[in-house]
DNA sequence: TTGTAGGCGTTATCAT
DNA sequence: ATGATAACGCCTACAA
């Protein structure tokens, strides 16, 4: 009964133009009611200069009239692409992927764009034929890759062949500035490595990310740098692999906290491994901050959430990706793109202690 | 000069067949190339059955040799929907959205089809004409309606006019087996909540979920129900609402343990907020689990990365997200399709104690 | 089992 | 400034 309310308050708000039932009304509707051509409405729906204001008013009152709404499917195919955004990505971290995409749909908000994502898998032998297959069959206007996919030199020639616009973003700058946003992830973390050090801090133990992710050597380097130019040594036993993801910070911070002396401060690749070293901190009893200072990257929101919250380096994640996004809408522009990067900053929280000076 | 070399790498690679230069080849390319028509050619890549083996082997030899990829616009076109399923969704946990996506991801690998993701605002009043507008231009083979959004009869029904597929997820059935995947989280919560009072506790609070939520009420109900059936009372003072997010649980938290006496143990409607709960407990120094026991619900990453670990209850996300999808797509076969509920179970971790029995 | 003709709804070309 | 006509690449009827 329910259906049967629903139903006769949801009917009769179609079709007020008296169009033919069941299939919404055409650019060749619009056209009639307006006694114009249909190549006068397209001009009008695709803001065409050259048109009287005339003519487009009284087309745009039959669409209006109409509900006419311009067919995406039809469009796409007269045009060789359509009006999609592809996110191509291979991530450990939700957390990113997630920020990226609500990027992006503010950037399309009120556009007619609409947004795919494609998880790939970086590694498998048929990851390339697989994009290429996707973006064959899809005919996208264009994708954005995601790190650590988009450090992938071969992936960007390949949708650059397929004839699709592209925009990397990355840690550093990849590529051309009209297909790359970064970050500046070396300076971020130089700075949050030095927040360790004014506090005192000299053994400073480190969780690297993974192998072949840029952002892992960016940020590497930025510690190693911070520590250099400070004169704080940096022995091999304070630096332990982790994949980014939780589990292998643990595993990683028990490692450093097995040393003689331990450390007593841990600086982590991203917030998933730093929270694993607050992990592996608590199960043998240590306090964080009192005798362990940990400081993460991301500001994901796990960050927040722990106890303590972590300090951590704010990664504008999002806005990167909106930046993207609407270089990839602006692309067409004869103008150069300018450069885009994205500085991160450190957020302080609870996880930094002041190390007590010494005798 | 990088760019060069992968230019030369990759040149060579396209067009096999000697088609058009730029273009890739069509229906028509291979349909010349095999000896035949360009609809038999269609029917060897819709896999019609009443085709000569010779004939389509002497197709799909052309196709390979080609590369011929189908164009999905064209098909969209003439078939009046594309190849998108689209997830729509205003949800206030991230993981969620990430685990259904992962889900429906699973279901469409090896298919065509793609996936698009459409934030709504619910409560904005544009939201259904944003949504119809939507719907109407990219022409979406069908949607996944998440939760809280998904309750919305209205937005189910307007699919259903505009001709569009839609299948709903949700914490209890909301719609017919056919367009319908749900959780049992009345029963699932009754159960988290008797490993609360066989354990002893008898002061029990409850962290509720926002209002307007179908799930915030089967939690409830089930929450409740458990205490009833052991004779438990549930006063007032113990139950606080939240918004399912994490700075409302530290609120809700804080408040239900300014009860005198305090609540032995709190059973939380998400783990977000369960975690928050977790937080406030820490503010005012309270161990956990000794002196607060706590349950969350959802089982996303955070509860097993906060510290002690919590138990909760494990919500099928991901599971119900490819269980819907691939509804989605068998929608046109003619069985009736079968109901679809997922048992969410509980996961028991560190955050409950027994209870010390008093004298 | 296969082919022919026509349509899906839009944009592009080239007139006028 | 506007219109006629031809793509765009595929699918469905219907015919053979």
């Amino acid at each position: 009964m329910a259906d049967v309310a629903l139903a006769t308050i949801g009917s009769g708000s179609r079709e007020p133009g008296g169009s033919v039932r069941g299939s919404s009304p055409t650019i060749n509707d619009v056209a009639r009611v307006a006694g114009v051509s249909k190549k006068t409405v397209s001009r009008v729906i695709n803001d065409s200069p050259l048109l009287r204001v005339e003519t487009r008013q009284r087309v745009e009152l039959a669409i209006a009239e109409l509900g006419f709404v311009p067919n995406l499917q039809a469009r796409g195919l007269a045009m060789g692409h359509n009006s999609l955004i592809g996110l191509i990505h291979d991530n450990p971290n939700s957390q990113m992927v997630l920020g990226v995409q609500q990027g992006i749909l503010e950037a399309i908000r009120d556009t007619d764009f609409a947004l795919v994502v494609r998880p790939v898998d970086r590694g498998s032998p048929g990851m390339m034929d697989d994009v290429r297959r996707f973006l064959e069959r899809q005919r996208l206007f264009g994708v954005m890759l995601l790190p650590p996919i988009s450090e992938n030199d071969l992936l960007a020639r390949q949708c650059a062949e397929l004839g699709c616009r592209y925009v990397r973003m990355g840690s550093a700058r990849l590529d051309a500035d009209a297909h790359c946003v970064s970050s500046n992830d070396a300076e971020a973390v130089a700075a949050a490595t030095r927040h360790l050090i004014v506090r005192g801090h000299r053994r400073i133990g480190l969780v690297a990310g993974p192998h072949g992710f840029r952002s892992a050597k960016e940020r590497r380097a930025g510690f190693e740098a911070a520590l250099n130019e400070a004169n704080v040594a940096l022995p091999r036993s304070l630096i332990a692999q982790g994949d980014y993801r939780f589990d292998s910070g643990v595993i990683a911070g028990s490692r450093l906290l097995d040393q003689v002396p331990p450390p007593t401060a841990i600086f982590a690749c991203n917030d998933e491994m730093a929270a694993g070293v607050l992990h592996a901190a608590r199960q043998r009893d240590l306090a964080v901050p009192r005798d362990l200072s940990i400081i993460g990257f991301d500001d994901t929101p796990i960050a927040a959430h722990v106890w303590p919250p972590l300090t951590t380096v704010r990664w504008p994640i999002q806005a990167m990706g909106q930046a993207a996004a609407r270089k990839l809408l602006d692309g067409s522009s004869d103008a150069p793109a300018p450069p885009s990067v994205f500085p991160s900053k450190l957020i302080v929280r609870g996880s930094v202690a002041d190390l007590e000076v010494g005798p």
